[in-house]
RNA sequence: GGCCCCAUCGUCUAACGGUUAGGACGUGACUCUUUCAAGGUCAAAACAGGGGUUCGACUCCCCUUGGGGUCACCA
């Protein structure tokens, strides 16, 4: 099948993730029949384009990774391109100039002489769907025989830009009759035509721009690894038929098919998309996340830090929680303070807690501290016979100086043999007052 | 309000006339366990309502209800 698409965003807002979602799916469906998606600025509107919207646009594409064809189109510089149009339709009678226009009493408006028919559409997502375009009137095509308004522009490029299929939000759906309108006045083919449900916030209404987290932009800022977001993106609204919920962008290219989208609006749930960007966290290898992890630590003594990582990674969603990486494993940059009240536990007194501290402190010495198993193996029985929890509590308090921390051979292995005996001895001290 | 689209657990979804209506996230319990997570096991949780069609409807048709979109010289 001959196939070419395109992602025509206005730039007159920050990258959307509805946005991010279309240009997923043209991109796929292009790249699936070999070919490539088109990038167009719609920015016929001149006073709300802005160029910083289109950078964030650019960045945000090649941040998910998503490519399309090296030329980019923008609708501001083909202005020249749709005036032959104008003057055909003026001049078949499908179109007609009427009243001044709004910004500029010299020009004059040219409005669509609505035939007033029914016009139906199938679509790939929808089956048939029609329209009776009487309510439509004679619409505004263009402010002036030079100024194209956006449903002329989009008729026109599609058309020269050989567009074969439309795959855009469902929100375009009552636009396309009037696109049809256009084509069908200026003899141009229809593309087929494929509108995808909305992406929908968490009171199940469109997701504008003022939610939370609207902007692709957002979750890179929240730590999001920009192919677990893609994912997730992906499956709102479209169900692989192997069913799987992890897909890379390649085997989203295999399996994609317009069928398989969805009719009805998503909510877009953030749990899930922590859940899975987890998921793609926990199968990095090693050495990108130690990487990552640096460089966003950079605050941080990076030796303790690439100690910690390995029990980190099990811990963390985003990137992001690693902001909090001083503050929740503080103890393993700096000696902790200690509550005297709390070195104990429950399981034993500070007797005890003493006791059990210097038996520790015994083993510990002559144990081999090269993974958080070996230690463990060093006083397992002790802690067994004795009870874990009057050994484990206050080793594990001493370490951290926390009630919640992990666990004390965990933080033994990152501390060292040296600032773990150090530790004891605090603890001890402090026991003995 | 007119027109259009949509309707399965709280959320994302599977089912394409015959299933104990399945899975995932989240939630709860239990388990593991020195704490907190993670892990493991189990559980609760849905076909919007009403009519048809059919031997048989989540699946097909109609109506109602509900939700959404759209009605610019914005895109």
């Amino acid at each position: 099948m001959h196939v070419i698409t395109r992602f025509p965003p206005s730039p007159t807002g920050f990258f959307h993730i509805g946005s991010a979602r279309t240009a997923l799916f043209n991109y796929l469906f292009a790249k699936k029949h070999g070919s490539t998606m088109h990038l167009r600025f719609e920015d016929t509107d001149r006073d709300r384009s802005k160029t910083e919207y289109e950078d964030d646009i650019i960045s945000g594409l090649a941040w998910l990774g998503i490519s399309y064809a090296p030329e980019v189109t923008r609708q501001s510089e083909r202005l020249e391109k749709y005036r032959p149009y104008i003057a055909k339709l003026l001049e078949s009678g499908a179109a007609y100039e009427a009243e001044p226009s709004e910004g500029d009493p010299a020009k004059k408006a040219v409005r669509f002489k609505n035939p007033n028919t029914t016009i139906t559409f199938s679509d790939a997502i929808r089956g048939d769907v029609s329209f009776d375009t009487t309510e439509l009137k004679d619409f505004v095509i263009a402010k002036s025989v030079e100024e194209p308004l956006y449903h002329l522009a989009v008729v026109i490029d599609d058309h020269d830009m050989e567009i074969t299929h439309v795959i855009r939000g469902e929100d375009h759906l009552s636009n396309t009759q009037r696109q049809i309108l256009i084509m069908e006045a200026l003899g141009f083919a229809r593309p087929v035509y494929a509108h995808m449900p909305l992406i929908l916030g968490s009171d199940r209404s469109k997701l504008s721009k003022r939610n939370f987290a609207a902007s692709v932009n957002d979750y890179r800022i929240l730590g999001y690894k920009p192919e677990a977001f893609l994912n997730y993106l992906a499956l709102l609204g479209w169900t692989p038929p192997s069913g799987k919920e992890k897909l890379s962008l390649d085997e989203m290219v295999a399996e994609f098919e317009l069928s398989d989208i969805h009719k009805s609006g998503a909510m877009f749930d953030m749990e899930k998309l922590k859940w899975l960007n987890r998921e793609y966290l926990l199968e990095m290898p090693e050495p990108l996340f130690e990487d990552e992890v640096r460089q966003r630590t950079s605050t941080l003594d990076w030796e303790m830090t690439k100690k910690l990582t390995p029990f980190v990674r099990e811990r963390i969603h985003t990137w992001s929680d690693l902001k909090n990486l001083a503050g929740e494993y503080g103890y393993c940059y700096a000696p902790p303070t200690l509550d005297p009240k709390e070195i104990s536990g429950k399981n034993t007194d500070a007797e005890g807690a003493a006791r059990h501290l210097e038996e520790l402190g015994h083993m510990l010495k002559t144990a081999s501290f090269e993974n958080a198993d070996s230690v463990k193996t060093a006083v397992w029985d002790y802690a067994t016979k004795e009870g874990r929890g009057a050994v484990l509590w206050p080793l594990r308090y001493a370490l951290s100086g926390r009630t919640r921390s992990l666990d004390p051979f965990a933080i033994a292995t990152i501390l060292g043999k040296e600032k773990t005996l150090k530790r004891i001895d605090v603890a001890l001290d402090i026991l003995k007052e």
